[in-house]
DNA sequence: AAATTCGTCAACCGCTCTTCA
DNA sequence: GTGAAGAGCGGTTGACGAATT
């Protein structure tokens, strides 16, 4: 049965130039409001729905038309290994570009190689294990050169290697000290990682460096991952310290664990410290048997995180947390209730590296004893413009460089 | 040269979330 | 508190040009 009304027949389809230069036209002179009088005004005989989409997708004119750059595409695929099909935040961080040009450009390039490199390792680790079983080392490929290639490999477990791992340069550390590493991208829901254990040596210093700029606020991936690769330009960290005065031989222990977040506002590496982990209440022994274990590449996920929960803490222990933005320093951090005050010194070393070192002030071990333990209390510090409230197990995180709310820890 | 396959990308569809009365 | 409308998101479709057979 046929209607005989006649219904306001609404178009479909692809749009016309008359069409484009009317929705250009009503945008530029009303600006965006509801998507359903656009139509209308407009005089255009399309749904809002549409309207809003052709608008977003293709007409804006902040839209940057064209092919992806190599630095997009590695940003896209970083992003995607943390976000998942999530293209309108992939979008997000990808100024000019919009969701669906990223969901098309992923489906029909990215997602192409990806399976071709799949199917490559596929067969390379078929016919290598049928001619070394009992290989143990480190594989021996050398490191890859293109960086498509690398933020591919590292995006898929199965090819992760020695040298698609992040890790940090030059990084002496006190030989009473493990250091533990690890990348973060296998990241699906919070702050789990994929891991890479090191043991490290001295001295006692555990600097962070990084080619790029600390300070710089756009997010520029590493191009090279070898063995003395750069790390992201981070800007902002969540640092977590627990420190205990070790009974009977009142020797102190150190614990810190780090999380960097990229200026995408995604983490990207984590590093962990014990010092004198021999003496180590559970906190630091779990640390060390990660720090000694081959095979904890893949197994720690959250667990590190967790040493920073309050009931880790045992007896004595002090607690305290912070955030901080690389990118500003030097830094000072005073707990919301001004009865400590920890202070970390970043400063610039080497030519053309920003870094940033990390140290324990004699103030700070004389000083944390145990006020800060305890749960409940909120942390607020401030920072040349930063900001981080820690309240309910979450930070809300402000910065100049970028607006992080609601990082967890876990 | 015609037919077929492939790749790209704009647009649609259906669903969820948000806002507001 | 509830329902309707709008907005936004991700998956999918289909048109169209290029490449291949």
């Amino acid at each position: 049965m046929s209607s005989t009304e006649p219904k306001p027949k609404l178009r479909k389809g692809l749009w016309s130039p008359e069409e484009d230069d009317k929705l250009i036209n009503y945008m530029m002179k009303n600006g965006q409001g509801c998507w359903s009088d656009v139509a209308k005004q407009a005089g255009l005989q399309r749904c809002g729905k549409s309207c809003r989409l052709r608008w977003i997708n293709y007409l804006r004119p902040d839209l940057k038309r064209g092919a992806f750059s190599p630095h997009e595409e590695q940003l896209i695929i970083h992003l995607h290994s943390i976000l998942g099909n999530r293209w309108s935040q992939i979008a997000a961080r990808l100024p000019g570009r919009t969701d669906n040009e990223i969901k098309n450009f992923w489906n029909s390039c990215i997602k192409k190689k990806l399976k071709h490199l799949n199917n490559n390792n596929n067969h390379k680790s078929t016919t290598s294990n049928t001619s070394h079983s009992t290989n143990s080392t480190m594989p021996t490929t050398p490191a890859r050169t293109q960086p498509l290639d690398v933020m591919l490999a590292r995006y898929q477990p199965s090819l992760r290697t020695m040298e698609n791992q992040f890790c940090i340069p030059d990084l002496p550390i006190n030989s009473s000290m493990n250091c533990q590493l690890w990348n973060a991208y296998s990241i699906q829901d919070g702050f789990s990682h994929s891991l890479r254990s090191m043991n490290l040596q001295e001295p006692a210093q555990a600097r962070l460096c990084n080619q790029n700029s600390w300070s710089n606020n756009t997010t520029q991936l590493p191009l090279n991952y070898t063995s003395h690769a750069t790390i992201p330009p981070l800007v902002d960290c969540e640092f977590m310290s627990l420190k205990e005065n070790v009974k009977n031989d009142n020797q102190n222990e150190l614990m810190t664990t780090c999380n960097y977040h990229d200026s995408s506002g995604l983490s990207a590496w984590s590093a962990s410290y014990s010092h004198n982990a021999d003496n180590c209440d559970p906190v630091g022994s779990i640390l060390e048997s990660y720090a000694n274990d081959e095979n904890a590449t893949d197994q720690c996920n959250a667990q590190p995180i967790a040493w920073a929960n309050e009931a880790d803490c045992k007896g004595d222990d002090s607690c305290f947390r912070f955030n901080v933005n690389f990118g500003m320093q030097p830094f000072t951090a005073t707990d919301n209730s001004n009865r400590e005050k920890t202070s970390y010194e970043f400063g610039e070393v080497g030519e053309g590296y920003n870094c940033c070192e990390i140290k324990q002030s004699e103030e700070e071990e004389a000083t944390t004893g145990n006020s800060l333990g305890g749960g409940g209390e909120g942390f607020e510090f401030e920072c040349e413009g930063a900001t981080a409230v820690w309240h309910d197990n979450v930070y809300d995180i402000h910065t100049a460089a970028c607006d992080l709310d609601q990082m967890y820890f876990t």
